[in-house]
DNA sequence: AGACATTCTTGATGCATATCAATTAAATCC
DNA sequence: GGATTTAATTGATATGCATCAAGAATGTCT
């Protein structure tokens, strides 16, 4: 599936002059399943929207390993604020699939500031990334693995058949060794059961339960 | 120091006008030490100013810790992209000295919306506080308790004669033993030495190793 | 259907840092 | 300037998860 400029958000309340001006000056490159669009570390003159395709952003540790941040599904931006900031990528951007990016030079982008319609999407695309973000640090700080186990149940159940244990706990920056001793306990507790990758929830409020105990609220 | 309006950045480019219309809507309260402006989960209509004092805002874990995110220093908005997406705030925030917030209806911050200054401003202002967000991920997810030391040691040592020990630990999410431990394994190795509160850094390169040493490229 | 590969499970052990507890050092107060 | 409070250090232990290692279950291929 292969998308234009109009499809992704941020430019979709634009008109059709300066969708086309945008379009002479973007070029597009295609990519691979598992080719690097970009490092952690790097830095780039482009606004860099998928047009494409899937891509994971992930940060690596000092011993190697990968914290998972995001998933991006075509159209969408890839690293909005560090382009605005003109700062270095903060993650590693990855293909899951085969994909397709626009290179659109920043300046191009800035031109259209004064456009207040361009502005307010800006702000509501940033403000969105911005809760993207603080969610994942709330997940990645304040949960256990037993809570964030517990959230995907609740929030997300379907991932249970449409990928493996490894894919998830990989997402969930846990060990598929953490995830599966988890998933047993919650079995045995007779919360949720698993029955050919399907997973049915036997008991919402104790898994609730679980999440909740991590949003204390003082009041 | 009592701020007003114009003094904050993110209204620093209004006219004369548009600040007297904002100054109209906006109530002042005043707060004390230690008392708290806003609880995590806690919603809002009004866009927070910090007009006086020092805030401090952190989350609580399930154990009732604090894992501590930023200061702000009026002047200076709070809690801005929570109050634009209109969700709750993702954390307390308390006062650490005496202080005053203006409350402006955020009816009244969308009607700038129009004004491509006032947006772009806003847009600038927005990316900084992901990048302060983005780095505070960071620092959460991938340093280690010795890294985030060596961290403050290289870009803010003068702390180590503003603050106690303890409060250090506090903004570094560490427990003061994990703090003086550190700092008598930097001394033993003479990186560091410490006199009378006053730190001087015997072997910068040492302690940029132990901070890089999280910040892997893979190039 | 049988064979090989992949994934999942389970147990043993390791590691970084927190927690608990006691002691020592430093700061503050009359 | 000694007494008292507060903070820093040090050691022992706990904890939550990762890592390592094997075996069991499941999936895939011809």
């Amino acid at each position: 599936m292969e998308f234009e400029l109009k499809d992704v958000t941020l430019f979709s309340r634009l008109s059709k002059e300066q969708l086309e001006t945008l379009q002479f000056h973007v070029h597009v490159r295609h990519y691979s399943k598992d080719s690097v669009l970009f490092y952690e570390g790097d830095k780039s003159a482009y606004l860099q929207i998928l047009l494409g395709g899937t891509v994971r952003l992930y940060k690596t540790t000092a011993k190697g390993s990968q914290i998972h941040m995001h998933h991006f599904t075509a159209p969408e931006i890839v690293a909005l604020y560090a382009a605005f900031e003109k700062v270095s990528f903060p993650a590693t951007c990855e293909f899951l699939t085969d994909g397709m990016i626009g290179f659109l030079p920043l300046e191009k982008v800035y031109e259209l500031l004064g456009d207040s319609d361009f502005s307010m999407t800006l702000i509501s695309v940033l403000t969105k990334r911005m809760k993207l973000l603080s969610d994942l640090f709330h997940r990645e700080t304040i949960y256990t693995s037993e809570a964030k186990i517990a959230d995907v149940i609740c929030n997300n159940p379907t991932v249970f058949s449409r990928l493996k244990n490894t894919e998830i706990a990989s997402i969930l920056n846990i060990t598929p060794e953490t995830l599966s001793r988890t998933l047993t306990k919650f079995k045995n507790k007779k919360m949720i059961s698993i029955d050919h990758h399907v997973l049915t929830i036997l008991q919402k409020d104790a898994l609730i339960e679980i999440i909740e105990a991590n949003i204390i609220s003082k009041h």
